[in-house]
RNA sequence: GGGCGGUUAGCUCAGCUGGUUAGAGCGCCACAUUGACAUUGUGGAGGUCGGUGGUUCGAGUCCACUAUCGCCCACCA
């Protein structure tokens, strides 16, 4: 036997691991058509990204699926891919060109070349996400790794537009949309972030009304004021009634009133003019009434000739100079310097967003035209419809809420972006005729400019990378996915749009409704977060945490524990390294656990167990293992990772390393020392997989059977040994009183006295043994050290060898521990009676679960059994 | 304004449909240690589960109100 070391080493292991999973095909799923299959497709990462702590908790909880599922004999496909993620890959490459000194990429060098860079640079990143990935541990599939800007994805993202444009979900039309002027671009109402900013807010004579606003630079085209209906102060003006001239900005002007209840009361003066062109609510407003809207600032941000003199000036430069304007001419009434209020920017840009009315391409939610359980319902329907029916779960149950809440102000989805990076509008225009296909129609077709939102490729993630629109055998097979995980901060960007692009897509290409969908089952888990709570970042280096520097210090296997173990799904979590570090040492545990077992087996320890030689350990430690068996599997089953990871964690360290691994060195059985060992194994190889199949390799050295591919443990009833079980725990109870009353007394070691436990059935004395060691020791009378010892060998050989000495009446106070004991009886009964209650109380009989109602039935036997025992205590006591 | 979550040991967090004495890791204190493991072992200290009230035989768990921190959505003229 070659000496091993006396830690472990995971750089020692984890790469050559890796490459033999890889490369044993077992990452693939089993061909074999009679294997149930499961499938989760991996959010891809970005191209261009390295690899973070949300990455590496995502892929630490699919891996834990994948390789229960695996184990559990599933045909798993753990689908891996990267995302092209359009906006934000493009405005990295642009930034580093400019920082290479180019002024302006996009006009220097045009469309394709700068694509070509993008391409290029995009290829040459890819490859440190995916060996990250690797780093993980990840046990998916690179066979058939897919990129979400591939040929095939593009012919899928092309076949989707054109069904949707034949089925006049797709629409051209203006509409208010956020315009990014820095990248030039739409963003979507979901990429918005909201920064608190401190401006002045401006009060403004405008006729006989007082308006209030922060941006006077948008009050040119200004010709509409508004108040709410109801607004007694405002009675007087009627709907529709013309007002003026009065002096603006630019000389007299006229203005309309309109009432609307958009209108807050509360705000301000309750009137406000409205610039439709570049403000949402005004937009909604100007729509309702058919009021004319104007434009007044330019894409690049500058202000239109309606500003009049300030035509051609930026926002920034022109406001401070209108106000001046406005102010000369007496209509400023008051200016408050520190108005807080949000502004918008761009989620990924992080550039300041401003409404524009244009043309863009944009998705119907409201038509009804998908053909759902019968009836032919909208986008928005059926959203709703496959969460509120189940066929769609999401862990935890409370995001339902909120995916609702989305959907219920979920807008027309403006789809077309002004960039170049992503997949192009497959849209043909020749002199005002419109076409649409992946391909050019012919001569003198000129195709759409715009690229489609991220999103609307990657919402066909989960089936375009089976080989849809072909029917493939793939498709067939692993659609829908069992799982999506994610975090609960992309619920609206994608899983939301996930389910809408699936459920359209497939149920038009003839699946039935219940393999229409994405997935079954959403787990949401929650952002990692330093020390403080706050979010990580690169800017407070001391509390920022990199995987990758994780990894190479403490090794995967700990990494992946920290960040699956204390988390609950949809709740953020705190990371620190002394958490990490502790989880190494657990790794470390369980090498040296192993260390052990394979020092004490030999040719002669023999491969199957033989229950005949079973001593009360063996089968205490079975027992318990078949307990810890079929709990962490419940708990995997139920999303419950963490439970699941702590319930083996404990067995393994607490149980079967402080006490059997003990009990082992007096009196070992190597069958069942290697046996446990070997399930356990098993038990936490989805959650560290490396350093369980380095022991795997060492105990089983075949090189065929890996562990990633043994077969998940099940439960033996044939070794459940309750009573037995109960023994031994209790004979552990008395030792821990004993080696605590070992530590606390002082003992003289001169003065030895042999405790005794004498062997006797009842609970209620062993436990009073206890009762009387401590008194003993109190009284100075017991050598503890010994003692302990003693029972400490008695537990591993379990033959009760322990001598006795019973100067009970002496020791003993029986008044109190008839108090004691009657005081239990008391609390019992008063239990008892309350079960009583409750199970003859008809409503509950009737209406309470069989599983409920047996379990206070056998509760109540439990109770009572314990009443009676208790009672013939007190009769002893007595006595 | 609407919604959601957190509040449990010094710190970070578990605690599944209510059930005996509320748990873990880290930290702290004491002791141990030559053969699995100091990345260790044993023992210990430390909690009126944010507050008030209610339902119940029984509440960390359910209900109402409340305090406080955080997040999401909408609005911000």
């Amino acid at each position: 036997m070659q000496e091993l070391p006396k830690t472990f080493s995971p750089k020692d292991f984890e790469e050559a691991l890796y490459k033999k999973w890889e490369e044993s095909g077992s990452f693939a799923p089993d061909p074999d058509p009679s294997k149930k299959p499961y499938s989760i497709m991996m959010p891809p990462p970005n191209a261009t990204g390295t690899l973070h702590l949300g990455h590496a908790t995502m892929l630490a909880i699919e891996d834990i699926m994948a390789r229960f599922k695996r184990m559990q004999g599933f045909a798993t496909l753990y689908l891996p891919g990267t995302d092209h993620a359009a906006i934000a890959t493009e405005s990295v490459v642009i930034k580093k060109l400019q920082e290479e000194g180019m002024r302006n990429p996009k006009e220097e060098l045009g469309r394709e070349a700068l694509l070509q860079k993008i391409r290029d640079f995009v290829e040459n990143s890819k490859n440190t996400i995916r060996n990250q990935v690797r780093k993980m541990g990840t046990s998916c599939d690179w066979s058939r790794e897919r990129y979400t800007f591939s040929d095939e994805m593009n012919h899928a993202v092309n076949e989707l537009f054109t069904m949707m444009y034949t089925d006049r979900l797709i629409y051209r039309g203006d509409r208010i949309v956020n315009w990014d002027p820095k990248m030039q671009t739409t963003v979507a109402d979901d990429e918005l972030e909201y920064v608190e900013e401190k401006s002045a807010f401006y009060t403004f004579q405008y006729g006989p009304f007082q308006i209030g606003t922060s941006r006077p630079e948008t009050k040119f085209g200004d010709k509409v004021v508004v108040m709410h209906p109801n607004d007694p102060r405002y009675a007087q003006y009627k709907h529709g009634e013309e007002i003026g001239p009065f002096e603006w900005i630019n000389g007299p002007t006229m203005a309309t009133v309109i009432k609307d209840e958009a209108i807050d009361m509360e705000f301000g003066t309750g009137v406000m003019t409205i610039t439709p062109w570049h403000d949402t609510t005004d937009f909604e407003i100007a729509e309702r009434h058919k009021l004319e809207k104007i434009q007044v600032i330019d894409e690049q941000g500058r202000l239109l000739p309606i500003a009049g003199e300030f035509a051609g000036m930026k926002i920034h430069e022109a406001r401070p100079k209108i106000v001046e304007k406005l102010a000369a001419k007496g209509l400023l009434l008051s200016t408050d310097e520190n108005y807080m209020h949000n502004v918008a920017v761009s989620y990924r840009g992080k550039g300041k967003v401003e409404p524009q009315i244009m043309k863009q391409w944009f998705v119907d939610v409201n038509k009804a035209v998908i053909d759902w359980k019968g009836k032919q319902l909208s986008i928005k329907e059926v959203l709703q419809d496959v969460v509120h029916s189940g066929m769609i779960k999401i862990v935890p149950d409370r995001f339902d809420k909120i995916y609702f809440h989305w959907i219920d102000n979920l807008r027309d989805w403006c789809i077309s972006r002004q960039i170049w990076w992503g997949h192009r509008i497959p849209v043909w225009y020749k002199e005002g005729e419109v076409k649409v296909g992946e391909t050019s129609p012919g001569e003198g077709w000129i195709q759409d400019e715009d690229t489609l939102d991220t999103w609307f490729s990657s919402q066909l993630w989960t089936f375009s990378t089976l080989g849809w629109p072909e029917k493939t055998p793939d498709l067939m097979r692993f659609t829908p996915s069992d799982v999506l995980e994610t975090g609960y901060d992309i619920l609206f960007f994608w899983v939301a749009r996930m389910i809408l692009g699936t459920t359209y897509a497939l149920r038009k290409s003839g699946f039935p409704e219940e393999k229409s969908i994405p997935f079954k089952n959403v787990y949401l888990h929650g952002l990692i977060r330093d020390i403080r709570g706050k979010k990580m970042s690169k800017s407070h280096p001391e509390t920022c945490i990199d995987p990758l520097d994780m990894i190479e210090k403490y090794g995967t296997d700990a990494i992946r524990l920290s960040l699956v173990i204390g988390g609950t799904p949809g709740n953020d979590m705190r990371l620190y390294e002394e958490k990490i570090a502790g989880f190494r040492n657990f790794v470390n545990k369980i090498w040296n656990g192993a260390r052990f077992v394979l020092m004490n087996l030999d040719e002669n320890t023999p491969q199957d167990l033989d229950p005949s030689i079973f001593s009360r350990a063996d089968k205490w430690i079975l027992t318990r293992l078949n307990e810890i068996i079929e709990k962490a599997t419940t708990q995997l089953e139920t999303y419950q990772f963490s439970e699941a990871g702590m319930t083996v964690y404990d067995f393994f360290w607490g149980e079967y390393c402080d006490w059997y691994v003990e009990m082992s060195k007096v009196n070992k059985n190597p069958a069942v020392l290697k046996h446990v060992l070997k399930d356990c194994l098993k038990l936490l190889h989805p959650f560290m997989p490396f350093v369980t199949e380095a022991i795997w390799e060492l105990t089983e050295g075949a090189p065929n059977k890996m562990l990633m591919i043994a077969e998940w443990p099940k439960a033996n009833l044939a070794w459940n040994f309750e009573e037995e079980t109960e023994e031994v725990q209790r004979v552990m109870e008395v030792v821990s009183t004993l080696r605590s009353l070992r530590a606390e007394s002082n003992v003289d070691a001169t003065k030895k006295i042999h405790a005794i436990i004498y062997a006797h059935e009842d609970l209620g004395l062993l436990q009073a043994k206890a009762e009387i060691i401590k008194r003993l020791a109190n009284l100075g009378e017991l050598d503890l050290s010994e003692t302990g010892e003693k029972v400490e060998k008695s537990l591993a050989t379990f033959v009760g060898d322990i001598e006795i000495f019973l100067p009970l009446a002496d020791l003993i106070d029986f008044d109190q521990e008839r108090k004691r004991v009657e005081k239990e009886i008391q609390e019992l009964e008063k239990y008892i009676e309350g079960i009583e209650r409750k199970l003859s109380n008809p409503a509950f009989a009737q209406n309470a679960p069989k599983e409920i109602l047996d379990k206070e039935k056998s509760k109540l036997e439990e109770s009572k059994s314990k009443l009676e025992k208790n009672k013939s205590q007190l009769t002893t006591l007595t006595k």
